[in-house]
RNA sequence: CGCGGGGUGGAGCAGCCUGGUAGCUCGUCGGGCUCAUAACCCGAAGGUCGUUGGUUCAAAUCCAACCCCCGCAA
């Protein structure tokens, strides 16, 4: 088939890897992000997308907005058969959806109609998920809300962060795709509508969903903790300084002192959640490198029943 | 030139505003104590205070430029 492929960061690289590697497929151009400032001096970059096209020798659309009309043209002209769209980070207009013969298939990572939107994989594990997966589908007018196609699952595994699911996500996805776009073309695939009662949603994360709430149990706030690595984090206030926190569950025998109480104990360093404790592996002050929380705890000069927060 | 914080023995910090022989917690090494210990006691080593230049009798401290790290914003 002759595809249009339509993403982003890192996650969609592999889909499109596997596809270029798809003899039946024709790519014929590849639609992205515009280059955006990255890291802190603010110089443009390509996305992972563009670069991996641009190896590929393959054409590469920006458009500013995907509902503008330079977009509608590029796509009438292009007249691919189907679209492939993978974390591309823009709604796409309705007007478009209409132009392939075979529509616009989506991989979404979570298992629909959970965890609809941007931001499906650090949700479900900050929600304590310990099994999601990955759906293809059609688009629709609404925010991944299409009839499902093919669906896998796999599970979370318990001390995994986002960061290391997406990267597994994105190689089980990628022969999805593939998978979902041969059973398409030969009539094989059974739409499934999804049960809208049930559905969730994953919204794109906000700087300030990384802040701990210590009346969490600590469970809570370690299923946070790896589910918003690597931005936002989880964060708190330290004598007035946002301060960014590693660390796990630990059980220890220990008179509570009110949330978000610090406490050495045991050659420890430990804070008090609304259930539990979270053991501290290392911080991070802002203006400062991430040091681990022993030389924290030997710097801090930390006070009796100091807390964050 | 987007805004802001920071670079001080091996680690983490204080000192800088109000220049005048470098301090704290931890670690390391030696010794002691103990049934024992990441515990406790005694002692020691280890620092061109990011770099360069300037002001001064004197600079970690004041001024300028530069390098590196981080937070915010995207």
């Amino acid at each position: 088939m002759r595809i249009v492929f339509c993403g982003t960061p890192e996650f969609a690289v592999p889909a499109l890897r596997h596809l270029l590697s798809q003899p039946e497929h024709r790519i014929e151009a590849v639609v992205t992000q515009p280059d955006r400032p990255r890291g802190r001096g603010g110089n443009l970059a390509p996305s992972p997308v563009k670069q991996v096209a641009l190896e590929a020798g393959l054409p590469v659309f920006q458009p500013q907005k995907s509902r503008s009309d330079e977009a509608y043209q590029f796509f009438q002209r292009v007249a691919p058969d189907v679209v492939v769209i993978v974390a591309y980070g823009q709604i796409i207009p309705a007007r478009l959806l209409a132009i392939p013969r075979f529509g616009w298939i989506n991989l979404h990572a979570s298992l629909l109609p959970k965890y609809r939107g941007a931001a499906p994989i650090n949700w479900a594990i900050a929600s304590g998920e310990t099994r999601t997966g990955l759906t293809t589908m059609r688009i629709d007018a609404g925010l991944d809300t299409g009839d499902m196609l093919l669906q896998v699952e796999l599970p979370i595994g318990s001390d995994e962060t986002a960061p290391e699911l997406a990267v597994r996500m994105a190689e089980t996805g990628a022969p999805l795709v593939a998978e979902t776009l041969r059973k398409l073309e030969h009539g094989e695939l059974s739409p499934k509508p999804q049960d809208h009662a049930q559905a969730s949603l994953a919204p794109i994360l906000k700087k300030e969903d990384g802040r701990i709430d210590w009346l969490l149990s600590a469970e809570q706030i370690y299923a946070r903790i790896r589910g918003f690595a690597p931005w936002p984090g989880a964060f708190t206030t330290f004598r007035g300084q946002l301060c960014h926190l590693w660390g796990r569950p630990g059980t220890i025998e220990r008179t509570p002192e009110g949330p978000g109480t610090v406490m050495e104990h045991d050659q420890r360093l430990v804070v008090q959640c609304g259930r539990n404790f979270l053991e501290l592996e290392s911080v991070q002050l802002e203006g400062r490198k991430r040091i681990a929380a022993r030389d924290f705890a030997n710097g801090a000069r930390l006070l009796q029943n100091e807390r964050f927060g």
